[in-house]
DNA sequence: ATGTTTTACGAAAACGTTTTCGTGTTGACA
DNA sequence: TGTCAACACGAAAACGTTTTCGTAAAACAT
C-alpha cells in the first residue's frame, strides 16, 4: 500500500529540486531535454497525478460544480443531473450532489457546506419549504460571496442569478388544446397547491386554453392537492381523492394532470369507475417519465427534457466561471458592471402516446 | 461582492497573528479571553467560515466520498444515492458523483479523476462492459493506493474489498416458490444474459425453487434478453421478443423477472394476448421500483431496499475511513494486519400486489 | 532583588502545487 | 582574456489552514 507520489518525493529520489520536476513535467523548456526525460520516466513509472487539492488551494478553483435539488428518487430530477453531468464532464468538471430534501434548513446547511470552497458554482432547484417560506437570503449570501448560481425548473425571481426554466405555462395551454381539438368539452385540472411555481404556471396554462376556446372556466373541475408532504407514501389519500373529485364531476371527459403521478392515478381511478381511456375519458400529463412510458395504456404527456435543462444549467454555470476568470486579469475595466442574467426556457413538446385520441 | 474573507485578512485587521486569529476560534485557552472575544466577534460578523480545500490540504483527507454508478436514470440507483448521501451528511461527509454510463473507460477516467485527492474512497457498482471485459486492474490499483472501496450490487470476487449485496439468490428462490405455491405449473423466467452476475445469480435461485418443487427444468421457458444495448430505447423490440416468447410456449401461467421493465412489458403482452392477471397468468419481478406500484395491476415485486443498501456501503466506508485514521497514530503497531473485508448481505423481500394471487 | 512559573502571543513548518525570479555555469564573440 | 547572452536549474512565495515550539512580559515565589 504505497501512498500517491508527490513532486517532493521524486525530487528528492532524482536528486532535483521541486521546481525541476514540475517544470519537466510540464515540459517547460526551462528544463534540460536529458532531465526531462529522465523526470518523466520516472513519474511515469510511479503513475504520477498532481494532487487535486493542492491544485485547487493554488488555483483558488475547484473544477467542481455543486448540484441541490429537493429530492434524488425522482425521474425528472435525476435526468437533470444526467445532463449536468455530461457537459460537466466534457468541460473537465466533476459534479457533487446535496440533497435538500424539501426541506429548508438543509438546504442552507448543504450549501453553506459547500461553499466554503468545495465547489465553484450551483446548480439547484428551490425546496418546497423554502418556496413556501419565501426565505431566500442564502442563495442571495452565496452569489454576493462571488459565487454563481444557476437555478433550474423551480426558480423565482427575487434572486437575480442565471436560470433554466421549462416553458410551463405555453406546454399547458398546448396540452389542453390538444384536449379541446380532441373534442374534450369538460376538462379537469389536477394540480397542486399554488406556491409552487410550475404549479401555478400549468394551472395559468389550463385556463388561458380554455379562455381562448371561449370555454368558462368551472372551478368545480380544478383539484388542487396538498402534497406539502411525501406523494408517495399517502398513494391511497390522493387515489381517493381523486376518486371523490370524480364522483362529484360525472361529466368530465378530459384530464390534464400537471404531473405524472397524478395523470397515472387518474387513470386508474377513470378504469375502476368503468371509465375506457381514451374513448370516455382522455388523459395529458405533465412531466414526461418512466411512468407514462409503461403505463397501460401509455400516457400522453407534455415532455419537459430534463436532460436538456441539465445539459444548457451545466453549460450557463460553465461559462461563466471561465468568464470570470478572464474577467479577473482585466479586471480594472468594468469590475461592477452589471451583470445581466440569462434565462433559458426550454421548449415542452407533446408526446402523443395511447390515453389520448 | 467581497470574497470570503481569510484568517490572513481576520487578522492584519485585528493586528495580531493569524495562529492567534486560528486560536482564538478554537477556543483555546492559550489566547486571552479579551482577545478571543473580539476575535470571534469580527469573525463572526464577517461570517467567516474555514476553507474546505485548505483544511483538506493540511490533513490530507477531503470528508468527501465519491460514488460511481453506471446510470442515475434509474429508481434502484438513485434510492442507492440517497441511502448514502443521508449517512454521508450525518457524519459530516459530503458526496461527489460520477456516472459510468456502463462504459469500462468512463469508469476509469471518473476513478482517475477522483482518485488524485478529491475523494477518501468509493462506493461503487460495476459496469455492465468492465463485467464482460473481466478488467479489474483499476479498481486494485485504486485500493493498492490506500483509498477503500466499497461495492454495492454489481461486486466481483477478484477485488477485495468491503461489499453490500443483496441476496439475489434467495430472492428469486422466494418469488418462484410464492408462484408455486399459488398453483403454477409452467413458470417462465425472463432475465438477462450471464455476465451480469445479479442475473446470474437470479436464474440460479429461478432453478433452485423448481428443483426443490421437483419441477423440470424446461430451457424452452427461459428467455435470456440481451440487453448490451440500453433496453429504454428499444422497448419495441423487448415487447415483440417476449411476445414471440409467449406465443411459442402459450401454456405460461407464471412469469418471474429479473427487472421490472421485464415483469410490466411482460404484463403488457400477456394482456395483449388476452391473458387476464393474475387469473390466467400471475407475475413476479425483482426489484422494486415506481413502475412495479403503479403499474395496472400493480405488480408483485422483491424489493431490494436500495436505500438500506446505500446507508449499509456508506457506513461500511466511513467506518473503515476512519479506523485508518486512528491505526495511522499506532502504525507502530500490525501494520500490514490481514484486513479482512466485510460482505453485508441485504435481505430481499416480497411484496405482494395484485399481479400474483 | 532575584529566580521561577505562567500567561499570551508570534514565527514557522507542513500539506502539494505552480510560477516568478535569481544565479551559477557554459559557450560564443570581440 | 574579458564580456555577455543563453542555458539549466534552484529558492522562495503563494494558496488557507492547524499546530508545535519559542519567547517576551507579567505574575508569583523566595
Amino acid at each position: 500500500m504505497k501512498r500517491k507520489i508527490t513532486l517532493k518525493q521524486i525530487a528528492k529520489e532524482l536528486d532535483v529540486s521541486i521546481s525541476t520536476v514540475s517544470k519537466a513535467l510540464s515540459n517547460s523548456k526551462e528544463i534540460s531535454e536529458d532531465t526531462t526525460q529522465k523526470i518523466q520516466a520516472f513519474a511515469n513509472l510511479y503513475n504520477y497525478k498532481p494532487n487535486n487539492i493542492a491544485l485547487s488551494l493554488k488555483n483558488r478553483k475547484t473544477k467542481t460544480i455543486g448540484i441541490l435539488i429537493p429530492e434524488i428518487v425522482h425521474h425528472f430530477f435525476s435526468t437533470v443531473i444526467r445532463g449536468i453531468e455530461r457537459v460537466a464532464n466534457r468541460r473537465g468538471y466533476n459534479v457533487i450532489v446535496g440533497l435538500s430534501n424539501e426541506s429548508f434548513t438543509k438546504e442552507i446547511i448543504n450549501m453553506e457546506m459547500l461553499a466554503n470552497g468545495s465547489i465553484d458554482g450551483f446548480i439547484l432547484s428551490i425546496s418546497k419549504e423554502t418556496l413556501l417560506k419565501q426565505d431566500y437570503h442564502h442563495f442571495n449570501a452565496t452569489i454576493n460571496q462571488g459565487m454563481p448560481i444557476v437555478m433550474f425548473d423551480r426558480v423565482v425571481n427575487e434572486v437575480n442569478c442565471d436560470k433554466v426554466i421549462v416553458d410551463d405555462f405555453n406546454g399547458s395551454v398546448k396540452a389542453v388544446k390538444k384536449l379541446i381539438e380532441n373534442d374534450c368539452k369538460h376538462i379537469a385540472l389536477l394540480t397542486t397547491m399554488d406556491y409552487v411555481s410550475v404549479g401555478r404556471l400549468r394551472t395559468q396554462g389550463y385556463i388561458k386554453a380554455l379562455e381562448d376556446n371561449q370555454i368558462i372556466v368551472d372551478s368545480n373541475l380544478i383539484l388542487k392537492i396538498d402534497d406539502a408532504l411525501d406523494v408517495e407514501n399517502h398513494l391511497e389519500d390522493l387515489e381517493i381523492e381523486i376518486e371523490q373529485f370524480f364522483k362529484i364531476n360525472n361529466n368530465i371527459d378530459g384530464v390534464f394532470a400537471v404531473n405524472e403521478l397524478y395523470a397515472v392515478t387518474a387513470m386508474k381511478v377513470a378504469r375502476k369507475l368503468g371509465l375506457r381511456i381514451p374513448d370516455d375519458i382522455q388523459v395529458i400529463g405533465f412531466t414526461d417519465g418512466v411512468l407514462s412510458k409503461h403505463a397501460t395504456p401509455s400516457l400522453t404527456t407534455v415532455s419537459q427534457h430534463g436532460q436538456k435543462m441539465g445539459e444548457q444549467a451545466a453549460n450557463l454555470l460553465i461559462d461563466r466561471l471561465e468568464a470570470m476568470d478572464t474577467e479577473e486579469e482585466d479586471s480594472f475595466a468594468n469590475n461592477d458592471r452589471k451583470s445581466d442574467f440569462i434565462k433559458v426556457v426550454i421548449e415542452t413538446e407533446i408526446i402523443e402516446r395511447e390515453s389520448t385520441k
